[in-house]
DNA sequence: TTGACGAACTCCTCTAGAGGAGTCATGAAT
DNA sequence: ATTCATGACTCCTCTAGAGGAGTTCGTCAA
């Protein structure tokens, strides 16, 4: 439909078509003019409009595409994307007083906000870790860790894949090597094994994702996500446990409460 | 250069071809094979190579340059991007002790690093905030708010743009308003105006960069942004300031030290 | 009413060309 | 020694096609 009113090329314009006619399009996504799960106007129609070839109407596309604005759905058209509502990650949810219900952070705080959660490809093994985990666990690469991964699901869709590496020598025979780790989760295990949690340690990244994560969290293209490396620390200052999780980016927001002390 | 050990392609394979050959560029990139900043053999080779069409090529090398893996120089070549220095933002950076020196987080930080810090494109205005930022303040939005912009950055590069947001009821007049806030930042002006800051609560997105954000950072293709929104309370509860940041996301960590309480 | 079929529409992949423009090394002219 | 032109090589933009495959919807037969 001609409904959208896009303008004309500028001819005296050193900018490529293909970008100029990406610019108008994102131009109506960001005024409103198309708004979110909007139909973007089909191939053969701004071919029509601009009296371009393909190629260069496909590559305006792409630009968008990239950008994360469109999705493309094979046979139906491109479509201005919709953000699902975004979960809000407390930088307390991990405190002791909510694991004292007896209920895993995820749970908790998904039924809370009616969603039904629900755990997936939960796999354990024991390992030799990274550099990069031994270094944060303060153990040699040589010595052993327990992993946990799995997913994490909201109503069937995957927002988030967690691993967590607990030193071997802690968590061999316990629950915490348990596909079911029992009330309160792995850290309420910890410290029923006499390791009292005194703090975490956040780490935050941001990055385009790898394949299997594109797979694993069903992402739409142009969406980086979250890489958050957590450590959590004994009172005795060793390092009890590193978990790796990798967030949609658009499904998260992450909010820190810290003192100004 | 035929060094590149490329495999060939799979005809029995549904995956596309132009998908094969980037998941081939993809893994020597992820295997060392390729280094950063290696060169990618040029197209020419590639169809040479695979004997295939041009834009086949072109399409591989677009899927690895819009998940960020290589950047293209118009006249040289296709590189394998390689990463800045990373700089570890702490919890901590505005804590009160670390402003007693009278500098700035910024550039007391990058001096650590042996950078040289710079800040830029300062511009002081008197508006009324979006409903978002009202909110956050507590004010209602046709109350002013004194906006301080500006732009970060090291040894040259841009690394960081700010925007800060203080009722002008606080602001207007102080040292607050004006370019240079004096030593310690508009914190420590805040601090001797009365507002004794308790805490900071902060928010933290991700997502791919405005076209503003790509020249204002000069952000590489395929790079995400971390958008940070830090509200600042004082110890009666009031919302002194907002700030939002966006920094480009392979230039930073954010770290984040949490109670276990 | 139901279900199978097909036409029309969508985006996807790929080909085979063309001219343009930026980069770099070489070699000639100064 | 320096400057400048040149040509080879690079990626960039765009055209004009072709066949493929997924979706939707109306038609027609059972």
């Amino acid at each position: 439909m001609a409904e959208l009113p896009l303008p004309d090329l500028d001819p005296t314009s050193d900018r490529a078509v293909f970008r100029q006619i990406a610019d108008h399009i994102r131009d109506a996504i960001e005024r409103g003019v198309l708004a979110e799960g909007d139909k973007v106007p089909s191939e053969a129609q701004l071919m029509q409009h601009y009296g371009v070839a393909r190629m260069t109407i496909r590559n305006a596309l792409q630009v968008l595409q990239g950008e994360g604005l469109t999705v493309a759905e094979h046979g139906r058209g491109v479509f201005v994307r919709s953000h699902p509502p975004v979960r809000r990650l407390a930088s307390d949810r991990f405190a002791r007083r909510h694991r004292e219900q007896g209920k895993a952070a995820f749970i908790a705080e998904t039924e809370g906000a009616g969603g039904k959660p629900s755990v997936d490809s939960i796999k354990i093994t024991e390992e030799r870790p990274s550099a990069d985990i031994a270094e944060k666990l303060g153990i040699a690469s040589k010595d052993l860790v327990v992993c946990r991964s799995r997913r994490y699901l909201i109503n069937g869709q995957p927002v988030e894949t967690a691993t967590s590496y607990i030193p071997a020598e802690i968590a061999r025979g316990t629950r915490i090597a348990e596909p079911d780790s029992g009330p309160g989760g792995i850290y309420a295990r910890l410290e029923e094994l006499g390791f009292r949690l005194d703090h975490f340690v956040e780490e935050i990244r941001s990055r385009m994702p790898l394949r299997d994560e594109v797979r694993a969290l069903k992402l739409a293209p142009g969406v980086p996500v979250f890489h958050l490396v957590r450590t959590a620390y004994a009172t005795d200052g060793r390092a009890v446990e590193v978990c790796g999780t990798v967030m949609s980016s658009d499904a998260y927001v992450l909010l820190y409460e810290l003192p100004a002390r």
